[in-house]
RNA sequence: CGGGGAGUAGCUCAGUCCGGCAGAGCACUGGCUUUGGGAGCCAGGGGCCGCGGGUUCAAAUCCCGCCUCCCCGACCA
């Protein structure tokens, strides 16, 4: 399964760390097409936990899946000038095809806004048809120069959400929601703290009117966007004739928008918990939740320990945990709790023939450090009880244990602009500063600091008291969270 | 595209300076003994030494050309 090796120190080399992870946990491996990755069997799993409840609360709030060609025919990029200007020097391009050379070239989705609304446009006649609330899960491909596992790859897994109203206030409403869902599901199922808020210009979808995000800080001080909410406006629909005729008989654009999330959360998630013994899952996005050791010393004892181990994995089933028994033969108990630790699988049970004996089951948390007293006994009449209580603890703690991690990494009323840079160069992390409201300035903190403007922060993150200044000593007109970013 | 590094077994690499049978650890296969924190012994399998050319009795090693990957920057979900 591995190659019995301790990972690296996380302080010395994140980045190093973290592709250990990837590859000890096995969650991915290299592509031999560039920058590109292959999900493995357990790291997909992960991602078809989060498919599952991020489906089910795009369901809850209206939405349908749909599905929509891979290839943009050229000339439909190229209809918003803005978008195509954005995303052109990151497409891949097909230019033959069928052994010949196409009339027309083709561009691999980077993005599906310009084959969905030539298509969905059709749909639309009245105001009675409105909204659609689409979504797509599918596979994009923007050709980034960088590439790292998860967190910016070739090709990506994502979901793109794509809805048209009748008003701005409507589209606006939607973005605002379908950001919420996605807080909510970073908050609750991954424990991933976020702060809300709004691009700024510079950061804004290629062709939309607004652009809001979801950012996370990683365990390195290192920000990540998480997610992305865009009101497109009439943008879209200008470019692609998507109209509708209202009650009282006009012709008018929609106003649509777009959002999506992408298989960058799963490297958000090793990111925010992940420590020097490897990956830790959340409970509720856990492929097992609880894995069992079953320990024996002879054929006798294995019979029974395996029969009691089976017992306690058929309890566990039953109440719905995702529960697996490790009982591989010729693997010592200890190399399956280093695999499973790798692995990151939140509870790990002990069965052995004195836990048979006393009728109980050694329970081990991952989250709690290696040490001493870190084994609890529970007897086996309760431990199902006892496990579904402690995986809703779990998930608890961890949500706390990033948020508190967060806020110790997060410094408010920076103005002087030599403790700014002085702060993102040695420690990292969020600064909430005030910001002139000029993208020269915002260029020029980036080239100098590496630093960006991460998000305009919604009103429940802002400091007390609004700051005076901007870093370059002008009049604030809005306070933003800055940070050096993934 | 600029700066640096590396291509040898599934993985991590040694061997290259100074040419002479293709190597180690881990992983894998079989056998026996093991199993409460990464088991031991024995026996095996596995190679286009990145690619092409050149020098030489002889090239992983020297020479010429090419390709690829990784790291740091510029781009980004």
């Amino acid at each position: 399964m591995d190659n019995g090796k301790k990972l690296t120190s996380q302080k010395q080399d994140f980045s190093a760390w973290y592709n250990e992870i990837v590859h000890q946990a096995e969650l991915a491996s290299h592509s031999p097409v560039r920058g590109c990755m292959v999900i493995r069997p357990y790291g997909y799993r992960i991602w078809e936990l989060m498919q599952g409840s991020l489906d089910a609360m795009f369901k809850a709030t209206g939405h349908q899946n749909a599905y929509f060609p891979l290839f943009l025919p050229k000339s439909a990029l190229d209809r918003e000038a803005e978008h195509v200007e954005g995303f052109a020097p990151e497409t891949a391009v097909v230019t033959h095809a069928g052994g010949a050379k196409l009339e027309e070239p083709l561009v691999v989705r980077p993005t599906s806004e310009a084959i969905i609304w030539p298509i969905v446009r059709d749909w639309i006649h009245s105001y009675r048809d409105l909204p659609i609330l689409l979504n797509q899960w599918a596979n994009v491909v923007r050709w980034e120069m960088r590439t790292r596992p998860f967190l910016r790859t070739t090709e990506f897994l994502w979901q793109e959400g794509h809805t048209a109203h009748v008003s701005e206030e409507e589209a606006e409403e939607e973005t605002r929601r379908m950001l919420g869902v996605y807080r909510t599901f970073m908050e609750d199922w991954m424990a991933m703290p976020v702060i809300t808020g709004r691009q700024t210009d510079s950061e804004r979808f290629a062709g939309g009117l607004r652009t809001y995000g979801c950012e996370a800080l990683m365990k390195d001080n290192k920000a990540l966007q998480a997610g992305t909410s865009h009101n497109l406006g009439q943008n879209f629909a200008q470019a692609f004739d998507v109209r509708y005729q209202t009650e009282a008989g006009e012709h008018v654009y929609v106003w649509s928008t777009s959002w999506g999330v992408s298989t960058r959360l799963i490297g958000g998630l090793i990111m925010t918990h992940g420590d020097d013994e490897g990956l830790i899952l959340p409970p509720k996005l856990a492929p097992y939740q609880t894995v069992i050791v079953p320990i024996w010393r002879n054929d006798e004892q294995r019979g029974l320990v395996l029969e009691a181990a089976g017992r306690v994995r058929a309890e566990l089933e039953a109440a719905g945990v995702r529960v697996h028994v490790d009982s591989r033969v010729g693997v010592n108990p200890g190399a399956k709790y280093y695999d499973w630790e790798r692995r990151g699988v939140p509870i790990r049970l002990e069965v052995g023939p004195r836990d048979v004996e006393a009728e109980s089951v050694m329970a081990v948390r991952r989250i709690t450090p290696a040490g001493a007293d870190r084994k609890t006994q529970v007897p086996m009449a309760g431990a199902t009880e006892w496990l579904g209580a402690m995986l809703v603890s779990i998930q608890d703690e961890m949500f706390s244990a990033a948020r508190d991690r967060r806020d110790a990494a997060t410094v408010r009323g920076v103005e002087d602009y030599t403790e700014y840079r002085n702060l993102i160069e040695t420690q990292g992390g969020f600064a909430f500063t005030g910001w002139c409201g000029d993208a020269g300035c915002e260029q020029q903190v980036k080239d100098d600091t590496k630093s960006t403007i991460r998000v305009i922060p919604d009103e429940e993150f802002r400091s007390e008291t609004a700051p005076v200044n901007c870093l370059c000593g002008a009049p604030s007109v809005c306070e933003v969270v800055r940070a050096r970013a993934y």
